[in-house]
DNA sequence: GATAAGTTGTGAATATATTCACGACAATTG
DNA sequence: CAATTGTCGTGAATATATTCACAACTTATC
């Protein structure tokens, strides 16, 4: 069922973003839409939309459009926004609570289950519903989830990281500044704050003007 | 000064991946390296590394490497690490808060200057020694500042962006899910976390094994 | 039912980014 | 000082992504 390996991954990272642009859409009742209205909602230019679906046949009508609840359904089984993909959280600090906080509740399929922590004052409690484990106890509670998101100090991402792997672990959101090493089957993403500030500030430096 | 714009987007996005490398590299007292030792550190392909190093010149000797100290004392004019960015946080919420406790302060030419709430409680503490004000002094307070951190609910994002653009802020890292309109010299940096999760789930799913 | 307006899907063109592969030179070693 | 090893800088090849531009079709209007 999986790979259908041709569709670009520049595609892949905007499909999340149509799938909840679109729900907002079915939300307000719309039943039609064109990839000019996405455009100029979602700014990603009207041909790329156009393209971008079309990687996964003839979704739309020529002068019609796009029909809304077709075109989400679609989205939602090429998310597997049915099947609940659960996630753990290692490292409840000042980023790690807040992601516990806010949960990606909003339409989404992923949740995180559990989170764990290095500090007794935070283990035991509960914290925007999700526990807080020990990390020693991160072998034998992580025996179904396959995601983790990486929220430890930076001195901690490669031995954690280590462990996560020995446990199953094939996915890892990694806000630390280290570029972990991982086997080549499991897949991370970076989001490196400070770094994509600092490319803000340069951009906003040295490349004046026009938007691109 | 500015606007050598031959360099690469791509390229301008690792710069300050680089430039935290060779400081790190400095301060362990390493006075040489070359694009292999980059490449395994940073998980990015050392040819790329000698062809974003040789846009901006011969930096390096070959059969020899690159020296660590006139790397970074380049790469430090460049990023104009001298010179200091204010930058300005609104919404001191779950988000904004972690940004302020941690300040981006290791390192960095950025520092969070001040915060923008509209709940009396927050407005008048200091958060990781950043000052609190109420919204309602954007105006007034924001004219020296030409970036910001949107971190308040997606409902007043458009609003808040368009007081900042008339403040004179010309960069924004925007956190929240709205796709921001602003005028074409505005400059906007997207980190959409839910659409981060939700893709490094689909890529789970959908790429297995190669790295890539 | 003819005309006008709107929209898709896509071939082709273009733009951007990465990677290969090698000549030229530096440093080291015996 | 010759041979070996390591490394850069870059032309050329390749890969990936975006954008143009238009035939084909739908819908709405009169
Ligand atoms: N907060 C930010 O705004 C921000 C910005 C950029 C990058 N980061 C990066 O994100 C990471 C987290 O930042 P933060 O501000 O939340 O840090 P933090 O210090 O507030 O939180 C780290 C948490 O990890 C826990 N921890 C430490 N060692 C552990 C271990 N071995 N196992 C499990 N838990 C452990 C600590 O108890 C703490 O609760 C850091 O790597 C930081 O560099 C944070
Ligand atoms: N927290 C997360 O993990 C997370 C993840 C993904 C996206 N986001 C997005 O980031 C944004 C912030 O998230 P959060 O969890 O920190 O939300 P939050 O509700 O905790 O914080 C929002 C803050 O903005 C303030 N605010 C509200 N209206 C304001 C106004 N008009 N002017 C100034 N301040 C105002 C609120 O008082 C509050 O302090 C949201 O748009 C959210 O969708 C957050």
């Amino acid at each position: 069922m999986p790979n259908q390996h041709k569709i670009p991954q520049a595609t892949a990272k905007r499909l999340p973003l149509y799938y909840r642009f679109l729900n907002n859409l079915h939300l307000q009742g719309k039943s039609r839409v064109s990839s000019k209205e996405l455009s100029d909602a979602i700014k990603v230019d009207s041909a790329t939309i156009r393209r971008d679906f079309s990687y996964f046949g003839a979704l739309g009508k020529k002068g019609y459009g796009y029909n809304v609840e077709y075109l989400l359904g679609f989205f939602r089984k090429t998310l597997d926004q049915d099947e609940n993909t659960p996630v753990a959280l290692i490292g409840v600090g000042n980023l790690g609570t807040a992601f516990l906080n806010y949960n990606f509740t909003k339409n989404n399929n992923t949740r995180i289950e559990m989170a764990f922590d290095a500090d007794m004052g935070k283990v035991g409690h509960m914290i925007g519903n999700v526990p807080v484990y020990h990390i020693d106890e991160l072998e034998e509670r992580m025996t179904d989830i396959k995601a983790a998101i990486l929220t430890v100090p930076v001195s901690e991402a490669q031995q954690i990281t280590d462990r996560l792997v020995e446990t199953g672990v094939n996915g890892i959101l990694n806000f630390t500044p280290a570029r972990i090493t991982v086997p080549e089957d499991v897949r991370v993403h970076h989001i490196d704050l400070a770094v994509e500030l600092q490319s803000l500030v340069y951009f906003m430096k040295h490349y004046p003007l026009d938007q691109e």
